[in-house]
RNA sequence: UGGGGCGUCGCCAAGCGGUAAGGCAUCGGUUUUUGGUACCGACAUCCUAGGUUCGAUUCCUAGCGCCCCAGCCA
C-alpha cells in the first residue's frame, strides 16, 4: 500500500461478515475468489470485485482464486484470457498458484448431475426453447410443468448420456433441475442445468459437447475450492436459492456461502461488457485498450496509476444500495497520487512565440528546475533557455479582465524557474490575431526571483523554441457527453464527439530524452503519459490539474 | 398483480436504541516560483405517517419511491 492511499479502510458489511465469521470461528482463514468470464476485457468494475475480493484476504488472511468462468465456448476467448491475467496483475494482485477454470470441474460437475438424476432431482427436457419460455410463466404466474418433467430416472440417465455423447444437436435437449414451477422465483422454476453446444472449448476441445450453465457450475466449483465467501453482485441475490438448493443436494467437499453487493456506476461512463464489446467492434473507439474506454487496459494506456484505481475503489466504498459516483471522485484520486508520485516538465499546448528583446541572440543557458516539488528525491534537472520562446497562448490577453493574472501588454511576470519578463508589444498578422510577443527580461531575477523583492502575480511554463521537441498529445475526455449515457435508449447516441483532440505540442527537450512508462506532469496544464502504442513522440493526457481560473470565468 | 433488494448531505458512505463519521463536489480564507499542492473554515436530523421507548437514523406497523428477475448468457 502507497503512501497515497487512505490508511483506515472504511466499514462496511462485508468486512463485518469475514470477521465475524473469523471470530466465532466458522472459519479459520478465508477464501474468495475472483470469477471473470473470458468474453471481454477487465473493466473499472471488474476492479471493484477484484479489489474487494483480494483486499478481503489481504486483510484477514487467506486467499483469492483467479477462476475463469468458462462455461459457454460459444462467446469465450483466449484473448481475453490472456489480458485478464495481465491486468489483474497490474492492479497489484496475485493469485499464487491458485489460478482454476470452470471447465476444470466439467467431470465432476457431470457425475453430479447424473447424482441429481439418480435422486429424482434432475430430468431431461425436450422442449424447445420457445416452449420453455412459454411454460415458464410470469412474473405473477407460475408455471407449468414439463410434459418431461416425469420421466423415469433410467430414461433420463439414458438421455443425458447420450447428449453427452453428442447424439442431439444443440438445442435439441436440456438437462432441468427439478424444483418448483409454481415458485414465485423464476430462478427455482426447474432451472436448466445443462445445454448442448457443439462448439470446441478454449480448453476442453471437443471433449464435451454440453456445457453447464452458470447456476450449476458456479457454486459447485466454489465447494470443490473451499471458497468460504463467495461475492457477487447484486443480480445474482435471486439466485441464491438455488445456489443454496444445489449445494444442499449435492455432495459437496464444503458449504460455501453467497453474499452481494452493488456493482459500480460512475457518471459519464458505460460499463457493460456488451457495449463495450460493441464500441470496439463498431470502431466508435480505437480498440479496448482505448484511453477513453473504461477497461483497465485501457485506463493503463491513459496513464492512471493502479494505486489510484485501488484507492479510488477504496473511497467508493461497498454496499448493497445501488449508486452512481460521480467521475470526479475517480480524477480526485488519480490526481492525489499523481501528485506526490509525478515528476514535473514543462511543455506548451497551444503555443505563442515570444522574442525576449534585449536577450543576446544566439546564446542560451540551462536553468535549474525542481523535478517534484512534493518529493525532494526526485532531485533537479536543467532547463534551457534562450531568446525565442514559446508560452501557452492562454497565458496572454490584449485586453485582460480584472481578475487575469497572466501576462498582456505592460505587465510583468515570472517565467518558472527562468526570469522574470515584461510585455512590450503583441505582433499580429492581417486577421488580426496575436502571432507573437516582444518582451524584455531582467537579468537581475534569474531563477525567478527579484533581488529587489518585488513580487509577480503569475507564474507561467514556457519552453525554449530552438530547444524544443515537436510531440503529438491526445486531448480526451469523457467519452460521452451526458452523466448517464444510455438514460434514453442507445448509448451510442451520447457518444461525445470532441472525446479525442489531437494537437502539436512544444515539450522541454528532457520529455523525449526519457524512455519511462510513469506518468508525468506538465505543469500548470495536467497529468501526461507517452502512449504505449504509437511510433512517434506522442503523450496522452491522464487527467487535467484542477482550474480554479478556468472554472471561476 | 409474483419473488428479491434498496431508500442517511448535490454524489458516494459510516452508523447496529443514547442524541448524524469520512471522502468527493461546492463556497469562503491562509500559504505558494504550478490560478496546482498543502492548510483552516462552512456545508444533513436520516423517504413519509403512525407506534413502542425516558430517548429511534437505528425496533414495530402502514404507506411511498427506486432497482433486479420471465437466456438452452454470466
Amino acid at each position: 500500500m502507497s503512501e497515497t492511499e487512505t490508511p483506515a479502510p472504511v466499514s462496511n458489511f462485508l468486512r463485518d461478515i469475514v470477521s465475524a465469521d473469523l471470530t466465532s470461528g466458522k472459519h479459520k482463514e478465508i477464501v474468495t475468489r475472483f470469477p471473470p468470464e473470458p468474453n471481454g476485457y477487465l473493466h473499472i468494475g471488474h476492479a471493484k470485485a477484484i479489489c474487494i475480493n483480494f483486499g478481503l484476504v489481504q486483510e484477514f488472511g487467506g486467499r483469492c482464486h483467479l477462476r475463469y468462468d468458462d462455461t459457454n465456448p460459444a462467446k469465450e476467448e483466449q484473448e481475453y484470457i490472456d489480458a485478464i491475467e495481465a491486468d489483474v496483475r497490474w492492479l497489484g494482485f496475485d493469485w499464487g498458484k491458485h489460478l482454476y477454470h470452470a471447465s476444470d470441474y466439467f467431470e465432476q460437475l457431470y457425475q453430479w448431475a447424473e447424482h441429481l438424476i439418480e435422486k429424482g432431482m434432475a430430468y431431461v427436457d425436450d422442449q424447445t426453447p420457445d416452449e420453455m419460455r412459454l411454460n415458464r410463466g410470469t412474473l405473477t404466474e407460475g408455471g407449468k410443468p414439463s410434459p418431461f418433467r416425469d420421466r423415469a430416472v433410467a430414461e433420463n440417465l439414458d438421455l443425458f448420456r447420450r447428449m453427452k455423447a453428442g447424439e442431439f444437436p444443440n438445442g435439441a435437449r436440456t438437462l432441468r433441475a427439478k424444483i418448483d414451477m409454481a415458485s414465485g422465483n423464476i430462478n427455482l422454476r426447474d432451472p436448466v442445468l445443462y445445454r448442448i453446444i457443439h462448439t470446441p472449448h478454449p480448453r476442453t476441445g471437443t471433449t464435451w459437447c454440453i456445457f453447464p450453465m452458470y447456476d450449476y457450475a458456479h457454486g459447485q466449483s466454489d465447494a470443490l475450492e473451499h471458497i468460504t465467501h463467495s461475492l457477487c453482485t447484486l443480480e445474482y441475490d435471486d439466485h441464491r436459492p438455488l445456489y443454496d438448493w444445489l449445494l444442499e443436494h449435492l455432495p459437496v467437499p464444503a458449504r460455501p456461502r453467497q453474499y452481494e453487493f452493488a456493482r459500480l456506476n460512475i457518471t459519464y461512463t458505460i460499463l457493460s461488457k456488451r457495449h463495450l464489446t460493441q464500441f470496439v467492434r463498431d470502431g466508435h473507439v480505437d480498440g479496448w485498450d482505448d484511453p477513453r474506454m473504461p477497461t483497465i487496459a485501457g485506463m493503463r494506456r491513459r496513464g492512471i496509476p493502479p494505486e489510484a484505481i485501488r484507492e479510488f475503489v477504496k473511497r467508493a466504498g461497498v454496499a448493497r444500495a445501488n449508486s452512481v459516483v460521480d467521475m470526479a471522485m475517480f480524477d480526485a484520486a488519480v490526481r492525489d497520487h499523481l501528485n506526490k508520485s509525478a515528476s514535473r516538465y514543462m511543455g506548451v499546448l497551444k503555443p505563442l512565440k515570444v522574442v525576449i528583446e534585449n536577450y543576446p541572440e544566439g546564446s542560451s543557458e540551462e536553468l535549474d528546475a525542481v523535478n517534484n516539488p512534493e518529493d525532494p528525491a526526485a532531485g533537479s534537472r536543467k532547463v534551457p533557455f534562450s531568446r525565442e520562446l514559446y508560452i501557452e497562448q492562454d497565458d496572454f490577453m490584449e485586453n485582460p479582465p480584472k481578475k487575469f493574472f497572466r501576462l498582456s501588454p505592460g505587465t510583468e511576470v515570472r517565467l518558472r524557474y527562468a526570469y522574470f519578463i515584461t510585455c512590450r508589444q503583441a505582433i499580429k498578422d492581417a486577421a488580426g490575431n496575436v502571432i507573437e510577443l516582444r518582451c524584455t527580461y531582467d537579468p537581475a531575477t534569474k531563477g525567478g526571483n527579484a533581488p529587489d523583492g518585488r513580487k509577480v502575480k503569475a507564474t507561467m511554463h514556457w519552453v525554449s523554441a530552438t530547444h524544443a521537441v515537436n510531440a503529438e498529445v491526445r486531448l480526451y475526455s469523457t467519452l460521452f457527453n451526458r452523466p448517464d449515457p444510455g438514460a434514453d435508449g442507445d448509448p451510442v447516441k451520447d457518444l461525445n464527439p470532441a472525446s479525442l483532440d489531437v494537437i502539436e505540442a512544444k515539450l522541454e527537450p528532457a520529455l523525449a530524452a526519457r524512455n519511462g512508462k510513469d506518468t508525468v506532469q506538465f505543469e500548470r496544464l495536467g497529468y501526461f503519459v507517452r502512449d504505449s502504442k504509437a511510433k512517434g513522440l506522442v503523450f496522452n493526457r491522464t487527467v487535467g490539474l484542477r482550474d480554479s481560473f478556468a472554472k471561476a470565468t
